[in-house]
DNA sequence: CCTTTACATCGACATTTGTCAATTAAAAGA
DNA sequence: TCTTTTAATTGACAAATGTCGATGTAAAGG
């Protein structure tokens, strides 16, 4: 999500089930047949990593700590408005965050959130 | 990837970059920045798991050790040609192995491939 | 053979998704 | 206030995706 330094912080709006029902337990191997809203809270996080240029977005961000929007650009390739609709989507996902300083928006990742996603499917 | 009992094991076709490349060494935060070509094949790989339906399946067929295409229809809600495409869609992933015995094929999960994801995003 | 059963394939369709040009919004500096 | 810069939003469009009915295929039993 997007965070404004002189702001509140704002919670993942989609994480909930995933937080507290799967993640912190265990796999899908565990605790029988996921639910029909768990498994469309994880198809969500899934589907943010779901595009090759999210994921080089992703790499990307997380090769330095901190990137702006217009940094990413030229190395995706990708035009800006289309840029802005990929850090939402993986922001909605809370796999970045956002924290507008200026003009700029400056991305770093979430290693908890990445962590969380792979205790899903190791258990 | 479907096996027939009969016949040699298939290898996975599409997992060569994330098997040697990604996995076996470190998730997207380290190694720089991912190539388009690591980024498909994850995508790919990702994108299997995007879905509620096979969410929902691969957890059904991951709580037993087999379970076969018919009785995945009921429980998912969803028809026979549908049911065909997921699994088929997983299996590409690498995620489920079919194997077919007599009229039915057999599926299992495979939980080094669920733990190699894992270690893609959790290095 | 013929029938039945389990699964795959095909064709069609509606929905979703990725993309960009054009525009709007907001922040900073002149 | 006016201009510049950075990012979000809108509108449009092609491509991909999920779904099912109809049909094809392969295995087993009469």
């Amino acid at each position: 999500m997007l965070v404004n330094s002189t702001v509140e912080h704002m919670s993942h709006p989609k994480s909930i089930a995933v937080d507290e029902k799967v993640v912190s337990c265990c796999g899908p191997l565990v605790g029988g047949v996921m639910s029909e809203v768990e498994a469309s809270d994880m198809a969500q996080i899934f589907g943010a990593l779901s595009d090759p240029v999210r994921l080089r977005m992703l790499s990307l961000v997380a090769s330095q700590d901190e990137v702006c929007s217009c940094s990413l650009e030229e190395p995706l390739g990708k035009s800006q408005p289309t840029i802005s609709h990929h850090t939402r989507i993986l922001a909605e996902a809370g796999l970045i965050v956002g924290e507008k300083r200026g003009r700029w928006i400056w991305w770093h990742v979430v290693p908890e959130r990445l962590e969380d996603v792979a205790r899903i499917l190791a258990s």
